[in-house]
RNA sequence: GGGCGGUUAGCUCAGUUGGUUAGAGCGCCUCGCUUACACCGAGGAGGUCGCAGGUUCGAGUCCUGCACCGCCCACCA
């Protein structure tokens, strides 16, 4: 049966086809496995993306990695379990409801909680599944059967066992502290929601009169509103300028209150003035020196950021006009002693970009440090380790500096805070909404109107999809999952969150011994860890590694780039890009170029498949069965077949090392040069002649290495480029393969046996030949299809044989008329190329063009001439001699003695032409 | 203020423990529709590896300093 295919690869209709044949055939599916399987496992956790999410670059990376791994890992025999699902994302969500309700005319607050959440849920019905069928087009051997939300009703319950179980343990409180406030947001945020930046402001010198005296003393701020909230005026007790002042007493301007003078810390004697005022409600330092001195928390901006009752007559403003009244006011009163210039760092909002205020608040918060001792002491004993390996630092300083984590949120989409007060004051945390009050037996009991931080739920998402807090067998299967692979910016929010709550809840847990002896962490102590290992991969920047963003404009959208490349040629480009630790400037040039090498492929097959139905090869004959790890059924007969045996393997070698090393580019670079310009180059080129034979044997035998080195070929690229090496896996088998996909076949393995060195070496040689002879042809302009005769002088006899037995190779691909051995040297022949091994001379009337050709030679020489000089000075050196390897020491030698033969070569070449100095 | 990363061909980037001649893609130049592929083939040009020292027999690779670019963290009024 003949095998059809366009002359032109095209992506679209293959790679959804293929898309929808691994969902519905439920490919990837990982039920629980039975306790006899003697499989190792690998599980990973995709990253959940928001519901609200569409799909960027970033996640085209980061799950374009996942699944080569993935792929690779099923295809290596590991039971291999990818759990997709999506984040609530509480404020995002919202936020995009709180939107279409009011391009609807319609209000949140109109609506009431009920029927918000309601509506949210009827959002997340119709748009929420967008980035997950996004991820399908990238074809993410995700286990569909195992989708998970984090509001799900499971998850939901994990989250309240967990809250209840923190909170027995003394590891959840309340209270009223200083927490970043986002007013557009209507909530508290962490801080790690704060992102500060820069901004050109001003430091406003104020003078308070000293009561009782005609001193004053002079204070800085950069935000004088909030000189109506001050509760004292700090300075150091070391600042001998201010001794006298102790215990006295100021006048606030403006408000014309009387306030203390105290010694504290905070107060550092170089900075302006060395005395500071504290305003304990609106700044984080201020309210600690509040609390050490028991001043009063004097509120005076509120949740929508205007000024309250405690303002006086400023009462009402926005905090920002405020400000201006009160520079204003002070100056009329002569106490604005001076303005300066400085440059302020401002907290903004990660979500709103709206300028957070400190504020004081009741929210719910982790007592941290326990947590974080588990979730150091793992990764200090490297039973998590993380690649690359400078974040592991990163990480340990990050955790060693940590605060309380602020996580109720004042929203009304997410985890309800399971906590519930009854009109007597009495407050129950419960896994379930208790029905009375359990100390006066009231049943007006309201819950805690907060959610929880959406990070809250994701945090525990290693745990809790495989069951918990229920011991399941999946648990002890799945249980630590083998590897996170994330971006950088939520190793703080995400992944450190996974260790402190796995590391805490899962403690005492055991993975199967044997599943884990199988998988290879046999000598990993701690199975509580959420993960053995993370990697962190690289940024996506635009082709100028400019960070994309909106604003700038230079947002690459993956999908369009898929679109119009392919999605093997965009996932392509992002592992072939990835080198771990430095950032990817993404550019399309370089898809195109993949999107090349997909055709490149296709045509390769196209040339496969005309073979096998001209010669009357069937794949059966060539490629069974089907899970042999390396080529099978081919015979090498000739050099090239010995050769493209010898590099497959150790490509294959290479592949499988660099992608245990997270290596992507190297893995992607070495299949792409392999297959393009040793496979096609080469390889094919080489073979015409043999699969053109009259000998139906010799075509046989030549076309079944041809399809059986193809066959080991496309299971060695399928984890990159799945798509294509699928349909053309597929084709081969003429759609009765001996598996459902080549997702399932083996990943190929090096055999070291037929790692041939003797071959390349001769191989090398060979093409070495030709690339001369088409060089000079190329130099003396013969034109394309004249067949030209040549003279080769071969220096050693083995080179002789080997263009001898390679004669028919050598004339086809170097368009070769007649070649002639001679027995000296063809050096002094204008135009002969002469090299340590052979010289070359091409008989053509015309001549050569006598100054380029000097030209050439004479940069030769120079090259050369150099490289001997450095080679003489360390050979002559007998340090070097003595202190150098020894293979290293050969080689320079071996290198000596071509260079000799080059440099006299050269120079008889450019004497003969009399090319002059 | 602290920390991290980068600086290699016109552009975007590789270069794993220091080891013989620094690579790729794109772009550029010359030639070619040779029955897999013009999304192709053949040939070619192009680099004092940011600067200055140092260690070493040997440095793009290690150390120190400097310059420029970028990122992250941070409660300094």
């Amino acid at each position: 049966m003949p095998h059809e295919l366009p002359k032109t690869y095209e992506p679209g209709a293959i790679e959804s086809r293929w898309a929808n044949f691994w969902i519905q055939e439920k490919l990837f599916h990982v039920p629980t496995p039975p306790a006899d399987d003697k499989r190792p496992v690998f599980t990973l956790l995709l990253p959940p993306p928001n519901v609200t999410g569409r799909l960027h670059m970033g996640h085209m990376l980061n799950q374009t990695q996942m699944d080569i791994i993935v792929r690779w890992h099923r295809m290596r025999g590991f039971i291999t379990l990818w759990l997709p699902g999506t984040d609530h994302a509480g404020i995002a969500t919202q936020m995009m409801v709180d939107r279409q309700l009011r391009s609807e005319g319609k209000s949140r607050l109109e609506m009431g909680r009920e029927k918000f959440i309601e509506r949210v849920w009827e959002w997340k019905q119709l748009y929420g599944g967008a980035i997950l069928d996004q991820m399908k087009r990238l074809g993410a051997s995700v286990d569909w059967g195992r989708e998970y939300f984090t509001m799900d009703e499971n998850l939901s319950r994990a989250v309240r066992e967990v809250f209840v179980r923190l909170y027995e343990q003394g590891l959840i409180y309340r209270g009223k502290y200083i927490v970043n406030w986002c007013a557009d947001c209507g909530t508290a945020i962490s801080d790690l929601e704060v992102k500060h930046e820069d901004f050109a402001g001003k430091l406003y010198e104020i003078r308070y009169p000293v009561v009782g005296s005609n001193d004053s003393i002079t204070v800085a701020t950069t935000r004088p509103e909030s000189m109506l909230g001050d509760s004292a005026v700090a300075v150091n007790a070391a600042d001998e300028r201010y001794t006298h002042l102790h215990g006295k007493k100021v006048l606030l301007p403006l408000m014309n209150r009387e306030i203390p003078i105290i010694t504290d810390e905070l107060a550092q004697p170089e900075f302006g003035t060395g005395a500071v005022k504290v305003t304990p409600a609106h700044d984080a330092n201020d309210f600690e020196a509040g609390r050490r001195h028991d001043l009063p928390q004097i509120e005076v901006i509120d949740e929508h950021n205007k000024m309250n009752a405690n303002a006086g007559p400023y009462a009402g403003l926005d905090r920002f006009e405020a400000r201006k009244k009160v520079v204003e006011d002070l100056t009329a009163q002569g106490f604005l002693v001076g303005t300066k210039d400085y440059t302020v760092a401002l907290g903004l909002c990660d979500r709103s970009g709206t300028i957070v205020e400190p504020r004081l608040s009741t929210q719910w918060f982790v007592k941290i440090q326990p947590l974080a001792d588990k979730a150091i002491a793992a990764v200090e004993t490297n039973e998590i380790t993380i690649v690359p390996e400078n974040y592991r630092q990163i990480y340990l300083n990050w955790m060693h500096d940590i605060h309380d984590w602020c996580i109720s949120r004042q929203l009304w989409w997410g985890h309800r805070i399971p906590a519930w007060w009854c009109s007597c004051g009495e407050l129950i945390v419960a896994r379930e909404a208790p029905a009375k009050c359990p100390k006066c037996g009231g049943t007006q009991l309201k819950q805690d109107t907060d959610v929880l931080d959406t990070w809250f739920s994701s945090g525990l998402l290693p745990f809790t999809t495989l069951g918990w807090p229920e011991k399941t067998r999946d648990q002890q299967v799945f249980y630590p999952t083998t590897l996170l692979v994330t971006a950088y910016e939520i190793l703080f929010f995400w992944v450190a969150r996974m260790i402190m709550f796995g590391c805490h809840f899962m403690e005492g847990h055991e993975q199967d011994k044997k599943i884990k002896q199988l998988s290879g962490w046999a000598e990993k102590k701690d199975d509580s860890v959420p993960f053995r290992q993370v990697y962190i991969h690289s940024l996506v920047r635009d082709a100028h590694g400019e960070k994309m963003s909106k604003v700038k404009g230079n947002v690459i959208n993956p999908l369009e780039v898929i679109d119009r490349y392919g999605t093997d040629a965009t996932r392509f480009t992002l592992a072939a890009m990835a080198a771990p630790g430095t950032d990817i400037a993404f550019n399309p040039s370089r898809t195109e170029g993949y999107r090349n090498f997909a055709n490149k492929i296709w045509n390769a097959a196209r040339f496969m498949f005309m073979n096998m139905d001209r010669i009357g090869v069937a794949a059966e004959s060539s490629i069974t069965p089907p899970n042999a790890k390396g080529v099978l059924n081919f015979e090498p007969s000739t050099l090239e077949d010995r050769w493209i045996l010898s590099r497959f393997n150790r490509i294959t070698k290479d592949v499988n090392e660099a992608l245990e090393a997270f290596r992507f580019h190297e893995a992607a670079n070495r299949i792409y040069d392999f297959f393009w310009g040793e496979f096609c180059d080469w390889y094919i080129e080489l073979i015409k002649a043999r699969l053109n034979s009259e000998d139906s044997n010799t075509s046989k035998a030549a076309c079944t290495n041809l399809v059986s080195l193809f066959e080991a070929s496309l299971r060695l690229l399928h984890p990159v480029m799945p798509f294509i090496t699928e349909e053309i896996w597929q084709a081969v088998y003429d759609g009765k393969p001996p598996l459902k996909s080549i997702a399932l076949a083996a990943f190929p393995k090096a055999d070291e046996k037929q790692i041939d060195l003797s071959s390349e070496t001769s191989m090398a040689v060979l093409q070495d030949l030709i690339v001369s002879v088409r060089n000079i042809r190329a130099e003396l302009k013969v034109e394309t299809k004249a067949k030209v005769p040549i003279d080769v002088f071969a220096h050693e006899p083995t080179v002789r044989a080997l263009v001898e037995e390679n004669r028919t190779a050598l004339e086809r691909l170097a368009n070769v008329e007649s070649i002639k051995f001679v027995d000296g040297s063809l050096a002094k022949l204008p135009g002969a190329r002469a090299t340590a091994r052979f010289d070359v001379h091409v008989i053509y009337e015309r001549k050569i063009d006598v100054a380029a050709e000097c030209e050439r030679l004479k940069k030769e020489l120079e090259k050369a001439e150099k490289e001997k000089a450095n080679n003489q000075r360390q050979l002559s050196n007998e340090n070097f001699l003595a202190k150098a390897p020894a293979h290293v020491v050969d080689g320079l030698r071996r290198r000596a003695g071509e260079l000799d033969i080059l440099l006299s070569k050269l120079n008889s070449q450019l004497e003969q032409l009399q090319c002059g100095k």
